[in-house]
DNA sequence: ATGCCGCTCCTCGAGCGA
């Protein structure tokens, strides 16, 4: 089963883009960040018409969260627990049945910019309560994987300028702690384990040239359970989508899983 | 130090992103 993570920046300006690599990579379920588009206007049609299922979680102009699944999306959930009054959409979850079933999540972490200030306040108080989820997960022992948009460069080798991001929310001391915290639960971030070498990116700013320079970081990831690992077969990135017409400033990340 | 670029919307300028 292959399972994808996407931040697509606009579901609008990216169908033509999405659909072509939905076409080409044929992943099992994708895992979708930055919709930016309410349910109701989420094009649901031209994915089911290729096979896919279709969750959303959106909200207005920003953010909003989705999950396409050729295989059915059980027991839906939408929002991170731990905070009623958050109305910012950023996290689903839905179980799909393979040779086993597994539980995924898929989220668009906070970018926490500018330092510090409310936004970080909301960055950090967001990570805390996905290490409440991530802990309880553990706990159920669970084939899961908890994917997305991050906003978490876990390390220098993860950006090709780590000088730049010294002080910035997505690198922050403080950030990459909370990170280490949740992935030290006893989750495998499937990139890094079966990658090691640095300078492979998921993100290129528009500005600057940064594609053209790859200067990029990593902070789209897929953190598995144990018992997801054990059936992890590949983790790759389709670093080329970014080169293509009308491109998110993501590009997809994906895991090969045994089941 | 700032903006670069791109997306969105009660759209022609501003908020947001990373």
């Amino acid at each position: 089963m292959k399972i994808a993570t996407f931040n697509i920046n606009g579901i609008k300006a990216r169908i033509n883009a999405l659909l072509d690599w939905l076409d080409e990579a044929q992943p099992d379920v994708a895992l979708l960040q930055e919709i930016k588009s309410v349910d109701e206007n989420f094009p649901r049609e031209l994915f089911e018409e290729r096979g896919y299922n279709v969750e959303t979680h959106g909200q207005k102009s920003f953010n909003g969260v989705a999950i396409l699944s050729k295989l059915p999306l059980e027991d839906v959930t939408r929002g991170l627990p731990g905070d009623d009054s958050d109305e910012q959409a950023r996290w689903i979850e839905a179980t799909v049945v393979g040779k086993q079933a597994i539980r995924l999540c898929g989220l668009y972490l906070p970018n926490g910019n500018p330092t510090p200030g409310p936004k970080y306040d909301y960055k950090l108080a967001w990570m805390e309560r996905l290490h409440a989820r991530a802990a309880a997960l553990m706990a159920s022992e669970e084939v899961a994987l908890m994917a997305g948009d991050y906003n978490i460069i876990p390390q220098d080798e993860d950006a090709a300028r780590p000088e730049a991001w010294q002080k910035d929310a997505l690198a922050l001391p403080e950030s990459r702690a909370a990170f280490r915290r949740i992935v030290n639960l006893g989750f495998t971030e499937a990139f890094r384990a079966r990658n090691p070498s640095p300078g492979q990116y998921s993100f290129w700013d528009y500005q600057a040239g940064s594609w053209q320079r790859d200067d990029g970081i990593r902070i789209d990831h897929l953190l598995l359970t144990p018992q997801a690992a054990d059936l992890l077969l590949d983790c790759q990135i389709d670093k080329d989508i970014r080169g293509r017409e009308k491109p998110s400033d993501h590009v997809p990340v994906w895991v090969e899983l045994d089941l």
